[in-house]
RNA sequence: GUGGAUAUAGUCAAGUGGUUAAGACACAGGGUUGUGGCUCCUGCAUGCGUGGGUUCAAAUCCCAUUAUCCACC
């Protein structure tokens, strides 16, 4: 039996779905599930101060290992003590590897059996991500939770390539654990991969669990594909996954998708929608989406939502975010970042308390009511 | 009063005889799911100060007129 830095705790299971209520504990504290974490790719939550992400009751954030690799580099941030450190955030800190960024950044990339050769975006250097790499330099970020260096397969993708690119993910990951020696206080999760194919993903998740990682994740989900088949995949792919490790869904987070996760047994998730959106003007709230730019909010002195007591809504009106974002104003992204991540962690309280409660159904229910208006309409989204 | 210049969308403007009048900003709507994002997409003048004329064809040429600006009396 491995010791590994980072442990799950299964608290409680939801007598209807598959939803669990559980506790992931870090050498940076503890995180209770199901979770949403922010994602601060380059060492920063956009236009967060760490304060304020600890406030609204974040305790594990995300960053990325392919960009803080480019810039400033790994080593720079070694040298400053390590990322939580370097970026004043003494919660847990989870890296994703930098396969998402080979499968994003699309063109300037060459995959073989070593690794990924690949273009930098912001200067055009060649670099080369292996196994290996992604360890080493996620090990001298520091972080808590390090992802294995997997590849995402886009979608779609026919069965053939899909198995191909698992079983080299598969072969990627025995690299990425023989390179990872400081397991006492790192811990490194795995990826499942197997795109919508069902026999696939149970094949990746067979090798991966083989591996006895202190945690899972399902990744190659979310990259373009009807919800509805996002949905088919995890009513199975969960179920591939040991009951006492976490399982992280990667790169979800809109409302509707958490409580589907949750539902079908998810844990963690992380997504940069809420804070993208929120800098494009966008702020989720109980009763669904406001898009704050539109003429309807230009003389509204309401609040952004009257559920919601987070600091933006305690203290400014619609009219004045509206006005913020249409000058282009810094305090927009601030004030509707820290609203919509103060939503969606609250959010994910509420489901951990109905689960604790066991009324997640009802709960999932009443909340979809009246974000989307309606349930039938949820379905063609 | 005389001479000159300019009048094209809410704003700044391209176009100087030939198919549905660039572009930018503003305005209006939409998108965004392991962040190449204060971003991307879409819409927005049947109309070129006004009235005539020339021409197969005029925002473009001609005449008149109005407004604004600049010089000089």
């Amino acid at each position: 039996m491995t010791m590994h830095a980072v442990t799950f705790e299964l608290i409680k299971k939801d007598h209807k779905t598959k939803a669990r209520r559980g506790r992931v504990h870090t050498p940076h504290g503890s995180i209770d599930t199901p979770v949403f974490m922010p994602v601060g790719t380059a060492a920063t939550v956009k236009a967060m101060r760490p304060e304020e992400i600890k406030d609204m009751g974040a305790h594990i954030i995300l960053s990325n290992t392919y960009h803080l690799y480019l810039r400033p580099g790994h080593e720079l941030i070694k040298a400053a003590g390590g990322l939580h450190k370097f970026m004043n955030w003494d919660r847990a800190i989870l890296t994703d590897s930098g396969g998402f960024q080979v499968f994003s950044l699309g063109d300037m990339r060459k995959i073989t059996e070593e690794g990924v050769e690949f273009r930098s975006h912001i200067d055009g250097s060649k670099h080369m991500l292996t196994p290996e790499k992604a360890v080493t330099i996620q090990n001298a970020l520091g972080s808590d939770i390090m992802m294995a260096f997997d590849e995402c397969a886009p979608y779609p993708a026919d069965h053939n390539y899909v198995k191909n690119s698992l079983e080299r993910t598969s072969r990627w990951l025995k690299r990425c654990k023989s390179a990872h020696n400081n397991t006492e206080s790192q811990s490194l999760f795995g990826i499942m991969q197997g795109g919508m194919y069902r026999d696939l993903r149970c094949q990746s998740a067979q090798e991966i669990v083989n591996l006895d990682l202190p945690g899972y994740a399902i990744g190659g989900l979310s990259v373009g594909e009807p919800k509805e088949l996002m949905y088919e995949v995890l009513d199975y792919a969960t179920d591939y996954l040991p009951e006492n490790k976490p399982r992280y869904l990667m790169g979800v987070g809109s409302p509707d998708c958490l409580f589907e996760g949750v539902e079908r047994g998810i844990d963690m998730f992380d997504c940069v929608l809420p804070t993208r959106i929120a800098r494009n003007g966008t702020a989720m709230t109980s009763r669904g989406k406001i898009a704050i730019k539109n003429a309807i909010h230009e003389k509204d002195f309401d609040t952004l939502d009257p559920e919601c007591d987070c600091y933006t809504c305690q203290n400014y009106s619609k009219a004045y975010l509206r006005h913020l974002y249409k000058s282009n104003e810094i305090l927009s992204s601030m004030l509707l970042t820290n609203h919509n991540l103060h939503f969606l962690i609250k959010l994910m309280e509420k489901i951990r308390y109905a689960i604790e409660t066991d009324h997640f159904s009802a709960f999932k229910k009443e909340f979809m009511e009246k974000y989307y208006g309606n349930l039938e309409e949820v379905k063609c989204l």
